[in-house]
DNA sequence: GTGGTCTAGACCACC
DNA sequence: GTGGTCTAGACCACG
């Protein structure tokens, strides 16, 4: 599992983290029964308390997205509450908005903003931390 | 001028403000020199704290956007603030990586993106919604 | 570090501190990375509320001066402001042109504004006299 | 008399005008007896409020630095309060100190600072408002 | 009435 | 403990 948090952003983190969770789980990169990081390790990867990572799952769990299996760890919930269909993609556009009007105030085009967006999608793909194989 | 608060977003208020006349600057609801509410009017409207609405604006400000006149009130800037587009770029290349990061996790690909920011494009470039033809 | 505030003087209060600190930035005697103390104690120590301190790091911090890690606490910014050179520099012309006027109108001359610049260059630039043989 | 006020400035407006008024006076700009322009007047001068700098008047005479002959208008007194010799040099100097302050932390250097004061000074001097018998 | 500052006190997020 | 947000209410400066 892939996660990126910005401990600037105007999210505080573990709603950060129960977005990106269920958003994970609503596009099928996060598999009903697959297991999670335990939130000690989830805490390492991204560089915060553990605490903060517990928080999100907990609230995660008491919403039926994920459950807890004592001594085994963490997983998503074979039947997790399905995302209204719309929400992820309103999301994105209260964002990608948010994102044009700081930009056109700073004196930036549609334009600009692609290219930037295009760099950006570059600099994420050529990457691709996940396909790694980290060892044969 | 028109805004609205959901209390119980996942947005603080006073970001919400920020955003939404961000919103309203970018899309020329707010034209330069326009005058603000006072921010005791607007958290009157809002139903909010005074100190709110003028954190608010503290910080649209402090960025250039907007203007007070001490006695006077307060306005929206004349000129675009002029802050080194260097660092602009770059706060603007780190929000796009961020926003494609959430979409990736989503689901949604780059044409998606795509399709959206010029969505909100168009929203925000179409004439001032107000005042188009009041009836027909 | 060390401040003083005098509620009854000219500036307020969070502009007094607003002040020092930045004193403190350009003489080196608070260090890049360092750590403010917190709002809350330095409120204690001065004697005034804490939204006022507070109030302090939030525009030093909106100009790039500090640097605050939620949970962790305030520091002095490693890299100076980037911020546009060209407004910086505007901004200093004014400040410099009211330096001048308040000079010539309390009886000084540009000769005099020059030695006490050089004056408070030498004061500023000193190695931090906090380190300075304690006793000789 | 010639003042100038900054309605953007630390001080509050009517503060600034007790201090170069007071300043005047201690540097021999403006000599005991000699007619200020009445409150009104001034005002239309600085482009702020009537009220604002009568506020500034109550408070020299009060002081006992100026005087009001009814029907006559506002006269520096004749034997005015002297200024502590070294105020005037000791704020000159604490707006120097955050002068140069503000500059290096924005990465100027003393010669930077001293080469912008040059030019100021130039600018001051070389527009002279005073000395341009308005019409013969 | 407008913005500017200050206070006291509360709750949340994070380490 | 740290910073982040919100509230209620007060007084000053300015037009």
């Amino acid at each position: 599992m892939h996660l990126t948090i910005n401990p600037s952003g105007e999210l505080s983190l573990y709603r950060q983290i129960v977005r990106q969770i269920k958003d994970s789980i609503a596009s099928g990169r996060l598999a009903p029964g697959e297991k999670l990081p335990s939130h000690r390790e989830l805490s390492e990867q991204l560089v915060i308390a553990p605490l903060t990572v517990k928080k999100a799952y907990d609230e995660l769990e008491s919403e039926g997205c994920i459950e807890t299996r004592r001594g085994l760890g963490t997983f998503v919930a074979e039947r997790p509450p399905a995302v209204d269909s719309g929400r992820r993609a309103d999301d994105l556009r209260a964002e990608a908005r948010a994102l044009l009007a700081q930009a056109y105030i700073a004196g930036f085009t549609l334009a600009d903003v692609r290219r930037i967006l295009r760099d950006a999608d570059h600099e994420l793909t050529s990457v691709s931390p996940e396909k790694e194989k980290p060892r044969t």
